[in-house]
DNA sequence: AGTGCGGCCTGTCCGC
DNA sequence: TGCGGACAGGCCGCAC
């Protein structure tokens, strides 16, 4: 679920609830995750303070004197602030207790997100040491994914999609995107012009910067840490829309599989 | 080295 | 109403 506006959002929103609080408790009520949450964690974390929350792709990083945790909140994972007692619910698999009283719950259904630990550097962590350019960043521009679209025989999906090349970008605004910048999804990475690249990149950007001023996107789990939804969703131009009309062309929009995820676009503008 | 696939989980929806 | 199967926002790790 949660791609780069939906961490964003996530990030956005909790950080003035954590920011300067020290850590009182943390209850691990099921660890686990795509990883199993340290068991350390509860430890090491108590009487620390969050000094600041950064985003790094989809990871969340909560930086502290000791060292610095790694969030990732999967396919259907979110984080909520909550004032009081609340009862957990099913899916409620971790509670952060602040000194103040205020909580910062983890809930993950699907149990893909993951809690990590490191003393070190966290941008030196495995998981993020080869993610590519943030692309909200001049890092990335259309010079760069010219360059590393040399040779590359996969289609230009699947290539934006890769955390390798561009670090945030999902299933959803690689649709929507590629539909901005009237490119065919199935088309080789390799053979598509710079000219080309230089509008795609500019249309991620445009694509992720209009959800984010939306809130993201809400399928159905994603929320923000005051527990409401996004709406991006009515924004949607290709994403899920197999057979309406496209938006520009009233073209029935398409659908097929690229590496097992739905590829929705409109066979008559993009080419 | 680049590429594609299986698998990790739970929940939901659809066809029978 | 029940049941099996496909599918869902991510991404690691493995074979080729």
């Amino acid at each position: 679920m949660p791609e780069l506006p939906e961490v964003e959002t996530t990030r956005i929103g909790i950080a003035p609830h954590v920011l300067g609080e020290t850590v009182t408790d943390v209850i691990i009520r099921d660890g686990r995750l795509r990883w199993p949450v340290p068991k350390q964690l509860r430890k090491t974390l108590v009487g620390a303070s969050i000094r600041k929350l950064s985003r790094r792709g989809k990871y969340l990083l909560f930086h502290t004197e000791p060292g610095c945790m790694i969030l990732h909140l999967g396919m259907s994972g979110s984080l909520r602030i909550l004032t009081g007692e609340i009862p957990p619910e099913k899916h409620d698999h971790v509670d952060f207790v602040f000194a103040s009283g205020t909580r910062l719950r983890f809930r993950d259904p699907r149990r893909f997100g993951c809690i990590l630990w490191t003393a070190g550097d966290p941008l030196h962590h495995d998981l993020l040491s080869k993610l590519g350019p943030e692309p909200l960043s001049d890092d990335l521009d259309g010079d760069y994914l010219f360059r590393k679209a040399r040779k590359r025989t996969q289609s230009v999906k699947t290539f934006i999609m890769d955390s390798r090349i561009v670090a945030g970008v999902g299933n959803i605004y690689a649709n929507e995107a590629l539909f901005a910048a009237g490119i065919n999804p199935n088309r080789k990475a390799g053979r598509i012009t710079r000219e080309r690249y230089e509008k795609l990149a500019v249309c991620i950007k445009d694509v992720l910067k209009k959800a984010l001023a939306k809130g993201g996107t809400t399928l159905r789990d994603f929320v923000n840490g005051q527990g409401e939804p996004g709406y991006f969703r009515m924004e949607l131009q290709v994403y899920d829309r197999a057979g309406g009309p496209c938006f520009i062309c009233k073209s029935p929009i398409k659908v097929n599989r690229l590496g097992q995820r739905s590829t929705f676009y409109c066979p008559v503008c993009q080419t």
